[in-house]
DNA sequence: AAGTGGTCTAGACCACGGT
DNA sequence: CCGTGGTCTAGACCACTTT
């Protein structure tokens, strides 16, 4: 009578692992081609077949992308297409123009209860906070507060946020080599505070979807948490069921 | 020089296409198993790696459930598994009790404007109007208003509501052969009105998330549209980005 | 023409569930 | 023991992109 976990694990996701292994040590940076199908059978010494299971998983795992005739590339967070993988809000009239991010503050602290929990980091540890808006077109629509790991975020600040002029995460990426992999969110409904309301233009004790995001990297480390209020009078949150 | 249209469809779409279509012919009941992936191949002529990336895909879009060593079989909402796949609330405390649903009204009525679009009927049409709350535990913590199409629901009253334990997608399934595959939630926050603060008891006026959804069955007809005010002081909307 | 990913096949063997 | 889905292989050919 054994309790034995399933112990058995198939070659596809070995080399998947392997790959994985790869990509995190920055083998193959984001945007580049990998190598193709029949160089890393070779290389792993199994079929193309194997290696085409694992990059299939790898490509439903949107950690790559394949382009037939071409090749198969590590998926970017500075592909325009990433872009609402993370944002699911949409205008309301369907005019879907492109949010502009404006940072408002970043500071360094130290890591409190909430934020070490969620970072998973110690109480006390070097973090860093950003506070910055959401526009789409002249409206503002989402106030953002960010909490980010200080070791993983050496040199981020103000300036050079206000340098940049794609996403977030494009810019974690370039400058901080860190990808975001996968997130959870965690959505309410509460009142505007004061600060919000300033923030959004709008009146004190406005609805407002509060969105608390948790964002993983490789090997499901948190880096990143962050709450965001929405304005839902003229967007809302957009999300298929499948 | 010509602007056709990818015209291109690989064989085992086309096995998809039929699979689907002898499951929505309904040949293979929910929860019953269908054929073995050898009598697939044989009936359709094809190798069975290619009926083996066909029901790959369906079991991907939840339409068949793979078990090895028995065999695939038609996904169903009798399935418990089920039910956390369209609602997404969670409890913040971890305990998670099953929602208990308490259908409230059920009248018939015509399609007005919105609802005619949403359904994609007739304004004027036969529709059922169904209003329920949904208790975690003794706490109300959703009111739904739910519309559907009259004529695919016929029979559907109060008393058929009461009598079914399990939940509605269940019954939709059994008793009137709807399937649901899909849906798509536009999410907002809004303020309780009074007839909502009533059913959640909660004070007027109270921050609520508003979730609206249109569901769809086979080939992307919708056959349900729902309102749901969800109670966030205790629970949450939960989201899984990958 | 050459190289990439995408499809299709056929056969062997493994893991799992039920008899 | 058998039947099911799951893995792995090897080879042929197709579709797409670039040279």
């Amino acid at each position: 009578m054994s309790h034995d976990a399933p112990t058995f694990s198939p070659l596809y996701r070995q080399i998947k692992a392997l790959i994985l292994q790869a990509l995190e040590a920055g083998e193959w940076r984001p945007g580049q081609a990998i190598p193709s199908e029949q160089e890393l059978a070779a290389r792993f010494s199994v079929s193309q077949g194997t290696v085409r299971k694992a990059i299939d998983e790898m490509a439903a795992d949107n950690l790559l992308v394949r382009k037939q005739g071409k090749g198969t590339y590590v998926a970017s967070h500075n592909d325009p297409r990433a872009l609402f993988r993370f944002l699911r809000l949409v205008p309301m009239d369907g005019n879907l123009s492109h949010p502009q991010s404006v940072p408002l503050d970043c500071w360094r602290a130290k890591a409190g209860q909430e934020a070490s929990r969620m970072l998973g980091i110690e109480p006390g540890a070097p973090i860093i906070i950003l506070r910055r808006l959401l526009r789409f077109g002249a409206k503002p629509v989402v106030i953002d507060e960010i909490y980010l790991p200080g070791d993983l975020f050496q040199g981020l600040n103000l300036e050079v946020l206000q340098d940049w002029s794609g996403s977030l995460y494009s810019l974690f990426e370039t400058r901080f080599g860190m990808r975001m992999i996968r997130a959870q969110e965690r959505i309410r409904a509460v009142a505007a505070d004061r600060s919000a309301a300033e923030a959004l233009k709008l009146a004190e004790g406005t609805p407002l979807l509060s969105v608390e995001r948790v964002t993983y990297t490789y090997g499901d480390k948190p880096v990143e948490w962050r709450r965001g209020l929405y304005s839902t009078a003229d967007h809302f949150y957009l999300n298929e069921l499948n």
